[in-house]
DNA sequence: ACGTTATCGATATATAGATATCGATAATAC
DNA sequence: GTATTATCGATATCTATATATCGATAACGT
């Protein structure tokens, strides 16, 4: 009886949603309030079948011959994925990578909210980068409680990762965003999501070695029209 | 005769390698010059299956009751990957993002090398950011063709974007490595590969969202112990 | 030396996801 | 008012990937 099976979106539909939100609101500013799959799927080289599931799984309901609502289809996706009410993070490392991600305006874009950095250098404790105030590691637990932040962005060396971790997790952390390429060892309750930079290089080094070994260096090359420009997209950087 | 088809390694494998490349690296650190699949699984909470079929990818054979040499599993990932000989590579934007990555210690471990900047602004064009010069956009052409670079790491504001690309294509770039969350249009000849930075997180927002709607929060956590400490690796940030 | 066992490589099955098909519906044209 | 058509939503098929199974091999213990 209590055994049906809650099948959650499939992962590639919830990854392609936030590709959507960016060409909904591109279409709002645009001043078009109703969309259909077709169209979208054109205009982001996906077929309209796939977009029709995509959306499908936010629960919104089109109509036929008619389309989407872009204002509510905005409003589904910015639900399901909780991005409606800003959320707070921390933000844990604040080396290279870390100082970018505090001055990242893109993230604005999804209600992510980083509030404040972390860092074990006694030379940062104290400091601002990019108006962000960076603590030290030992205020973590404290702040994390009393400002009710659920996520925490990864951006430590390799080397501390997991005991940074570790230490996030019994801080209360409930997400954690890793930008490390570490496979971060954490209980069941806590979530971790991967920005695996080195996957997605990897990908990109094979096709071109592939590539390269197929069809060595031409001299003249076609450049295809973007088909409809997204260009006047209102949206920052990303 | 001749339409047999080439099957292509797995992607879902391919974005494992660097993985297991890590984990490799950080045996032969500890000394250790065989591996067998089983432990690979068990220390990257993956089944042994898997990784033998992903390492097959590259065409390494091991022995029956042994497992594979760690060296020879090293030099067969990178030869699979192109990751052997230094790979240089342009950044195009140097805003917040751009400039930490002119700055990431991580990418030596890829072999990865950018090794120069390009952006817009005056003001930038002729500093160094990270010991890397920055050059006005119009020298792309000439110094793609002079150094043979042919990736270009893409770090532009949304809106500016697919112009860019268009430039970059035009300007002899094979690869781009997208980090701006554009659906970019590009002829067929030039690879580009995505860093969905929002992807990653409309999963892990997701995922929150659903977590906090199951289970509200609680006092007590348990913390599962790393199962073998990831903790000695020589490499750095990522 | 011989049986036992851990592991590989290959093959087979199962699952997840992508793609195709089709009836139903509502807007538009006539 | 009726025919036509674009689109949705549901169902069906196909493909890619993950998981399971199994024989073969080589080290190890007895």
């Amino acid at each position: 009886m209590s055994d049906e099976i809650i099948r959650s979106a499939p992962l590639p539909s919830i990854r392609r949603l936030p590709t959507y939100l960016r060409y909904l609101y591109s279409l709002q500013a645009r001043g078009r309030d109703i969309v259909s799959c077709t169209r979208i799927a054109a205009e982001l080289d996906l077929v309209s079948v796939q977009v029709r599931k995509d959306l499908a799984v936010t629960g919104i309901v089109g109509k036929p011959k008619v389309g989407y609502q872009v204002s509510e289809l905005i409003q589904a996706i910015r639900d399901f994925l909780g991005w409606n009410n800003a959320t707070d993070a921390f933000l844990v490392g604040a080396g290279c990578l870390g100082s970018a991600l505090l001055g990242h305006e893109g993230f604005k874009e999804f209600n992510l909210n980083i509030v404040a950095g972390f860092d074990c250098d006694p030379a940062k404790i104290g400091t601002q980068i990019h108006g962000k105030e960076i603590f030290a590691m030992e205020k973590l637990q404290d702040l994390i409680e009393r400002m009710h932040v659920r996520i925490a962005v990864l951006t430590v060396p390799a080397g501390a990762a997991q005991d940074v971790t570790q230490y996030l997790v019994l801080s209360g952390a409930r997400a954690i965003w890793n930008y490390t390429p570490v496979t971060l060892q954490v209980p069941e309750t806590v979530i971790v999501e991967d920005v695996k930079l080195a996957s997605s290089l990897a990908v990109l080094s094979s096709r071109l070695a592939a590539m390269l070994r197929k069809t060595p260096p031409v001299a003249t090359r076609v450049v295809r029209e973007p088909e409809k420009s997204v260009q006047d997209i209102k949206e920052p950087v990303f």
